[in-house]
DNA sequence: CAGTTCGAAATTGTCGACAATCTTGAGGTT
DNA sequence: AACCTCAAGATTGTCGACAATTTCGAACTG
């Protein structure tokens, strides 16, 4: 029934001007090509990217949204400049949400995006036995485990918050801080945990090991946060 | 000092046109005066509302990010029509982030707002003996007790995402299906036992606790899912 | 010399008009 | 009669210009 033979599959290819710049700047911020704490001037960016100001407003909207610029009335926008304290409340989310995420996908996650997990992990495998303790690539690579996991729970809104939204921060401040996974090793042998849990369809134990997963993140967050102590902001 | 003699004590009112219309718009929706599924057209909305398309697409963008309305480029908006299923997902979500709150506000939570939170549950107490059955005020009251919550976990991280779009998407969806609690006694003693576990400072049994409590809404929409069976988008 | 006030410049907010795209209906073809 | 083509209408996307607000600096006053 009802046989769709839209073949309008390609409808990211006819994206609006602001989605397009909204986009490059998406990834100006996050590489830190626009550092934190920036003031953005709208002619400026405008000019930058050859467009007019009405689209680039649309697309500042749209950050503001995704919580990468912080707008005041007819002050302007600036780029958020993540306190160590946010990046912790964050990677509270993290833990909430991809437990959640994991628990779904102990249930839902079909086998094959399990075997094709695993495949993922023993690339990263040899991408750290590649570098030894450089793990630059990890640094994506990680995010991307994380994501499989989120798009395999079957919960599309879970998808679009951590997805749409969150993860851009998250990328954010790992260019920021310049911090991979400080343990590569360890977080690859979690990683390889968390998927046996899934294999084994255990929700609770899956969600309880990316909840200690993240946790240990933010533990080494708040770490350097005692440590460094730079209260710039508070 | 800064004594200000202007009469500018409305600086809450400095707002910019775009956001006045778009608070309007939300509200429009949530209550239903724009149905579900109806297409916006921009010049209507625009001329309803006494402004230009400028504003109102910037409006419009940020309703998008709020998940009240979907554009399709080029082709236009419309507001969005939540599915029992995607009902699930939201509250699967609530269910993961109010349960990580409800944990925290058991560390962080000031005792003052404790006991601001038993007046208020000894309001709806009230509330509920005086309409019986009938707690149509309940509505907002609990959703009022929620956001306390979310408000005394000192995560403002977490104060953002469900407080600033996740709530809006719950509010729609008791006006559209006019649910109110089904249970409002049991509700209200749940949510007493919550306050008893965040005053007795117990992080594990609140968030058990508030995962259960929003767990069986949950479950409460599934059964009428299943019964239901308006399969309508699917 | 410190503090205040005022004004000019710059920036943001808003508007109306034009261009690009989609939708819809009529007409023609197989 | 059903399907395709295409053109007119409507809607969305984009642009440049004007109005409102903030900011910064210079001049003035105590």
């Amino acid at each position: 029934m009802t046989e769709i033979t839209d073949n309008k599959v390609f409808q990211s290819e006819t994206r609006t001007l602001a989605d397009q710049v909204c986009e490059q700047i998406v990834t100006a911020i996050v590489v830190g090509d626009i550092p934190p704490g920036q003031k953005i001037s709208e002619p400026e960016l405008a000019r930058t990217y050859g467009i007019s100001r009405g689209p680039l407003r649309e697309a500042m909207r749209r950050l503001e949204a995704l919580r990468l610029v912080e707008r005041k009335p007819h002050v302007g926008a600036r780029v958020v400049k993540l306190s160590a304290k946010e990046l912790v409340e964050i990677y509270r989310v993290r833990e909430a949400l991809e437990g959640m995420a994991c628990r779904l996908a102990a249930e839902f996650m079909p086998q094959e995006e399990i075997d094709s997990l695993r495949e993922l992990l023993h690339e990263h495998e040899q991408s750290i036995a590649q570098l030894d303790g450089r793990s630059y690539f990890q640094k994506e690579g990680d995010l991307d485990f994380h994501y499989r996991i989120v798009r395999g729970c079957r919960n599309s809104k879970l998808l679009e918050f951590l997805g749409g939204d969150l993860y851009h921060l998250v990328r954010m401040y790992r260019y920021q801080f310049s911090v991979s996974s400080s343990r590569p090793k360890r977080a690859l042998k979690e990683h390889h945990q968390i998927v046996d849990a899934i294999e084994a369809r255990d929700p609770e134990l899956a969600e309880m090991l990316m909840r200690r997963h993240i946790g240990a993140a933010r533990k080494n967050i708040e770490g350097k946060l005692d440590r460094a102590t730079e209260t710039r902001g508070e």
